[in-house]
DNA sequence: CCGGATTTTGACCGATCGGTCAGAACCTGA
DNA sequence: TCAGGTTCTGACCGATCGGTCAAAATCCGG
């Protein structure tokens, strides 16, 4: 693999693991065995390094998120689009890991200020499908807790099942939440 | 109110919405029109003036987890605990911001790692609590979407309803996840 | 009014960071 | 072998930060 790529990977795995602001530049040469000024001549700043390394997430769940659909009235596409959100959340945990625990805090950061803006509108597609405060909630729990617990299990050390039997799991309690059988 | 106790809630809204690592003793002084050493006469450090601010919900978080009680069998411990749990989140929505947004990445300073050490405790009482994957899934989706999603409706620009309209709301939810009438 | 204790302040320090730059090293095709 | 582009590097810069310190200002009981 090229060095443009690895740098790319070492540090989304650090900006992830040990923070954005955290993780300086001359660390990520360390790891990755250069010089500082290599990483920047790779990447024009820190923050294009985080961009391109956050891009192929972001683009991912941009897509489903704008195809969203109905998502209020017919339960067929609304458990459709979990499912689709489900593996984007699996297929992409260490960009997950960045939105759910940094996003907020760097909104000054042109790729955090992309993920806030993708975050802000699945909220307001919801928040329009939701009649009260109760149903409000319940999407910002399934939705936030999803992401969080996927993102937090690698965080607290918990020993993490593999893929293929989360995956059917977190299915199965999102649409205990936002698609139960008895509605719609 | 003392400049020692008015230093204290500044510190703890700037770090909430800005990050800990963001803002600057600088800016506390500013905000509370003082100067940035006048900040380190009242507090040894930056650090300790994180960790004041942070101590009364974390000493009450952790009264609530370690009298957590047999949460496994008995459906009303279950729903006791929640209610506590509900309580404390909505009584210290600051610092449940700083513990689910920042705590992740900023393991080196003391208190977020106290946060992160309580959190650990609680996630470590529901894994044994919860038989299967999909049990502990449901367990982290629920405990985690709580209170992420009332960090976040701040940050998101949401309006959030009424506290007396959100306290009822979140008990709703989490007790349809975590103790379903149709269980013990 | 005085004197000691408390509080406040500006100047300063060392460390770290992201980023620049000129040149060295390397690769490649003619 | 040589020339031209690509890649890499160490030295350096300006800015920011947390923290120190001695001196000034303020407060308060006697």
């Amino acid at each position: 693999m090229s060095l443009h790529d690895q740098l790319r990977e070492i540090a989304l795995t650090e900006f992830a693991s040990a923070g954005y602001a955290a993780t300086s530049l001359q660390r990520i040469a360390d790891l990755a065995g250069t010089s500082k000024a290599s990483v920047l001549y790779h990447y024009a700043s820190k923050e294009q390094l985080l961009a391109d390394a956050m891009a192929p997430a972001l683009d991912e769940l941009t897509a489903i998120v704008s195809g969203i659909g109905d998502v209020a009235a017919d339960r067929a596409q609304r458990i459709a689009f979990l499912e689709r959100f489900v593996d984007a959340l699996l297929a992409h945990r260490e960009v997950v890991h960045l939105i759910v625990n940094q996003s907020a805090t760097q909104q000054d950061v042109p790729a955090f200020a992309r993920a806030q803006a993708l975050m802000r509108e699945l909220s307001e597609a919801f928040e329009l499908a939701a009649g009260s405060t109760l149903e409000k909630l319940r999407y910002g729990i399934a939705l936030a807790g999803a992401a969080y617990t996927l993102a937090a299990s690698d965080l607290l050390g918990l020993d993490s099942p593999p893929v293929d039997e989360i995956r059917p799991a977190l299915n199965t309690v999102l649409r205990e939440l936002l698609a139960p059988e008895s509605k719609d």
